[in-house]
DNA sequence: AAACAAAAAGATATGTTATAACGTTTCTTA
DNA sequence: TAAGAAACGTTATAACATATCTTTTTGTTT
């Protein structure tokens, strides 16, 4: 799991001035846990801590690999998938379905569906909410008299950053 | 790749009054073809026919036992994934990514950005067009200075069929 | 038609992502 | 402390996708 270069983690919200570190987004996800009643065990504060410290959507082999290296000790797959199965229920993880990977999220205290913009350049992705589009999609969800249960809204491009150096 | 109860092929556009039949919309695929200048062979066509006939997000290794079964022959992933590739580069075929499935376009001769909606019980979608995503897309594209190049909007959920029938 | 080049398809192996099935540990609580 | 539930470990395998190299087909040029 390399870092990315040196640039902003840029997952974070443009609506939000402050910026996430990751001691801080663990410790609120630990005390939702906490509020809940489920538990934020090791392995599962490990797996987000990992994410949190990739930067940028992140495989779940990839998160295998940290596990093992961070710990010093094997972890087996279904390990990992089961810790982000737990994170992905209470809201503190989203996977991003065109890439197979998972991301932290940034604002677990609000129920929100989340919109990536996705930079094929740097590989990290922007999480976004946009209330329309989903005002949108349950109008043309009502058209067809479906009832949907979960929106993914992925966009794949370049980010502002990376369009600026003349990367892909 | 078994099809799905008697009902009607869900991917049909609201929009549309019509059917379409396999029949007319491979023609028109071998149409888009020539006037390309490109070529839909055998191999192509056969996947393109099998997605037509499959009534459902159809995976690559269902298509490689349909290929098999209709033509008697053994096919390797390779094979028929670079047919997919074709389809997908020539806008007949989109992948659908929360499915790991492909999906005949109903559209291809329009320019178009699909919106997936698909039922959990029936596990048919519906492809639909809405410019005003699109629009709010680009919008908040816009504010990120992001440049997209792909979107892909998937909503799981139920069916208007599914949800009278009370299936899940 | 022969030679050639380009495109498509075949064949083998392997890489990547995810889960099934079953056993063990740990913690609670009655 | 026995019973039960939840989390985790372990092994195997399912499901999805591509790299690489070879062969065949097709279209073009001489």
């Amino acid at each position: 799991m390399t870092n990315p270069p040196s640039r902003p983690q840029s997952w974070t919200d443009p609506d939000c001035r402050g910026r996430h570190s990751a001691r801080e987004r663990v410790a609120l996800a630990v005390s939702i846990c906490e509020g809940r009643g489920v538990q934020m065990t090791e392995l599962r504060r490990r797996v987000l801590e990992l994410l949190w410290a990739s930067g940028r959507p992140t495989g779940a082999y990839e998160l295998i690999e940290a596990v093992k290296l961070r710990d010093s000790r094997p972890v087996a797959p279904p390990t990992v998938y089961r810790a982000l199965h737990f994170l992905m229920a209470q809201g503190l993880v989203s996977r991003i379905e065109s890439l197979n990977a998972y991301v932290p999220c940034v604002h677990p205290e609000r129920d929100h569906d989340c919109l990536f913009f996705i930079c094929s350049g740097c590989r990290a992705s922007v999480e976004l909410e946009d209330p329309r589009i989903k005002g949108l999609l349950a109008e043309d969800a009502a058209v067809l008299g479906f009832v949907a249960t979960r929106r993914m809204v992925e966009v794949q491009g370049t980010c502002a950053q990376c369009a600026e150096a003349g990367a892909a």
